[in-house]
DNA sequence: AGAAACTTTCAATAAGTTTTGAAAGTTCAT
DNA sequence: ATGAACTTTCAAAACTTATTGAAAGTTTCT
């Protein structure tokens, strides 16, 4: 197989993937490309792999900065920005955890947080019941915070291992 | 607070959360109607509370009975269908990961173990290079995938209990 | 200060996704 | 076999999100 179809490959599935979890197509293809890249990448290069225009580059490079999956390169000599992507997979992954955890399960938990010490006003037995629901659905989403905040902080070590001890018992 | 305004105020929370996971809004503002909801719901029930069409209700009610988050339930006496939400919600959650993993991430699973069971044409250098980075990945996208199936199959203890001894040792 | 090299912005447009509603299909009781 | 009650389908419309490209902005060099 040629080496630039296998690369494509790569890129499309990867752009796949992250469309389905709410992630840009574009943003995921860049941080594809940026990934089986040795050499850091410009703009320019990013645009004539991908094929997408100057503004959309920007746009999803940014983003990727900004979740710190990407970083900034300079290079002696060289005016225009290059970028490369964090190599370390685990290392990108808590990155994604942390930020997806604070964007969007906090919103939630402050939204369960904020409807469990309120008072209803309505039928008895309805609000008796709202309110229990509530107060599970809290329960659930604090237990999946802490987890995910003890994934976060959790080293290599950890993921690399045999989870094989960790559950079941 | 009214509870019709909580009810609400749940309703659309978790509307956007699902949206932002790569969900259809309806079908998460579908799914927390029934969560929070003791009695079963018919579609008419979820088409007037959520002021959705008939062919809108329907296509999500059948996605989330498809997930399995929501069942069929039958009143004696009716002809119609009624639907409730799976209430508990760590078994729910282990239902979306199954299926989410099963959907999402095998497909890149299987491009990954394609890949590096291929020989690449082209730059010798850059195809080592390549293998190289494709290797890394597969080996993380197979260390989640295990995690992930490990969660699956662990059961509520686990989930509920301390996650403190799990990690950082 | 001016010009070149580069990055960012943003309004217009394109692409993609969701929703509707009416028609077709199904099931069940008589 | 018919009709009432209910569910499903699907093409068209509405809505949302992503993308473009040209203009504006910034930085650096001489």
């Amino acid at each position: 197989m040629e080496l630039a179809e296998a690369r494509q490959q790569f890129i499309q599935s990867w752009g796949v993937m992250g469309s389905q979890w709410g992630i840009n197509r574009t943003m995921s293809q860049v941080h594809a490309l940026l990934l089986i890249s040795e050499e850091a990448l410009c703009a320019d290069d990013i645009m004539a792999e991908l094929n997408i225009s100057r503004g959309n580059a920007n746009m999803n490079i940014r983003a990727l900065l900004d979740w710190g999956l990407v970083y900034k390169h300079f290079k002696a000599g060289e005016r225009k920005e290059f970028f490369v992507a964090e190599k370390d997979l685990w290392t990108a992954a808590r990155k994604v955890i942390k930020e997806r955890k604070k964007r969007e399960l906090e919103p939630v938990l402050d939204m369960l947080e904020t409807l469990n010490s309120t008072e209803f006003t309505g039928d008895e037995e309805k609000v008796r019941q709202f309110s229990k629901r509530v107060a599970d659905v809290r329960t659930f989403a604090r237990q999946s915070d802490k987890l995910l905040s003890g994934i976060v902080k959790s080293d290599r070590k950890w993921f690399l291992g045999g989870f094989a001890r960790l559950f079941g018992k």
